[in-house]
DNA sequence: AAATGTAACTAACAATCGTTAGTTTTGTAA
DNA sequence: TTACAAAACTAACGATTGTTAGTTACATTT
């Protein structure tokens, strides 16, 4: 797997703007953003809401910053995986592993990707917006490989492809209930359920 | 099917309430409930906002009836499918099938029930979030009973859940895209996908 | 000791929020 | 024609919004 060194939060102690930014993010994922005001996230922090910006410009960094850092990361790991000589149905698992792991570590970016990209405004909109465009159009020509090679059913691409990216795309929300369950187990039986169904 | 006569807009005129719910409806859905403002949705009508409170008591009831209308034909319809005497994978097959029908109808009051039930308050919130704890149940309940029939694989419950769920629940976020597509193809398409897989 | 940088503070701004009060217009029924 | 109800209006309210300006406290470096 590609992964190491996922967020600097890993190894280095975060500078009070990365604080913030991630306070601001579990708030935003539990109302959205515009629930959410600058002194909602500064009480949180036990501050005044005039001293966030110390470390920010405003309210928009924060949110562009949260969902640009997520959605590179799916961006790299899908050129990957597109770049690479496995099959289709290895690529759509790799897929499904790769959201899985990103998803543990970045449960608040993804809700505001989900949920808040529309609050985005000027440059960092356009390119969000660029961005998810190219990552489901290179899942969609995997799908299509796929089923012009015979490995997948002959169902309609687009339905195939929705029906696997609302589940990856929804898993932020209950990787809570998931608890106890091993990052594994959920990959092995994700796996199992996207691909091979549930008969 | 157990459909007919979905919303008296079918048959009747609507009301003046009834077209600002809808008019704030479709904005909720774009923008989310807190992005929009009174004074958006009077606006949209191309009146003032002061004129809206001659037909609704304010934007919390806007809300809570867009979600309660939509959230109480879910329960009906589970609560059909749990008392017929199908078996579990045919259970599966008409909540699918649920699922796509109120879609087409009710688009912008399930954008609500997924991203603004929490706004909500008081008794509306309480009902709405032991509705879909009931739901969750009683479709988990199908789930389990599947697998120990041994119709269903013997995969953790929980992903098979979600799994399908979630690809239910966003439905409405592509079934403008689907356009042209027959509504009984995409049911016929999902339930293949979210049963048998995609192999 | 002086200078610098970090991070907090108080106070206030213009704009916008949901909402209310009171009034006027408009179409329909008596 | 008069009466009434529906549906719009203007004007304003107190609260909250994101943000700015200017200042203070404290620790580190020179």
């Amino acid at each position: 797997m590609g992964f190491q060194c996922f967020s600097i939060f890993v190894t280095m102690k975060p500078t009070r703007k990365q604080e913030i930014i991630k306070m601001a993010a579990s708030l935003f994922k539990e109302k959205g953003y515009n629930a959410v005001s600058m002194r909602d996230i500064a009480q949180a922090m036990d501050i005044k809401a005039a001293s966030l910006y110390n470390h920010i410009s405003g309210k928009q960094e924060i949110l562009s910053t949260l969902i640009i850092e997520v959605a590179e990361q799916f961006t790299k790991e899908m050129n990957t995986i597109t770049a690479s000589s496995h099959s289709p149905l290895q690529k759509i698992e790799k897929v499904i592993e790769v959201h899985i792991d990103i998803t543990v570590t970045y449960a608040e970016n993804i809700a505001a990707l989900n949920n808040d990209w529309m609050h985005l405004e000027g440059a960092s909109l356009k390119r969000v917006v660029a961005m998810r465009e190219e990552y489901e159009e290179n899942f969609r020509a995997i799908i299509k490989q796929g089923v012009t090679e015979g490995a997948i059913a002959p169902l309609h691409p687009e339905v195939i492809l929705f029906s696997i990216l609302s589940t990856l795309r929804t898993l932020y929300l209950w990787n809570e209930k998931r608890g106890k369950m091993d990052v594994n187990v959920l990959k092995k039986d994700m796996v199992s359920v996207l691909i091979s169904g549930i008969v």
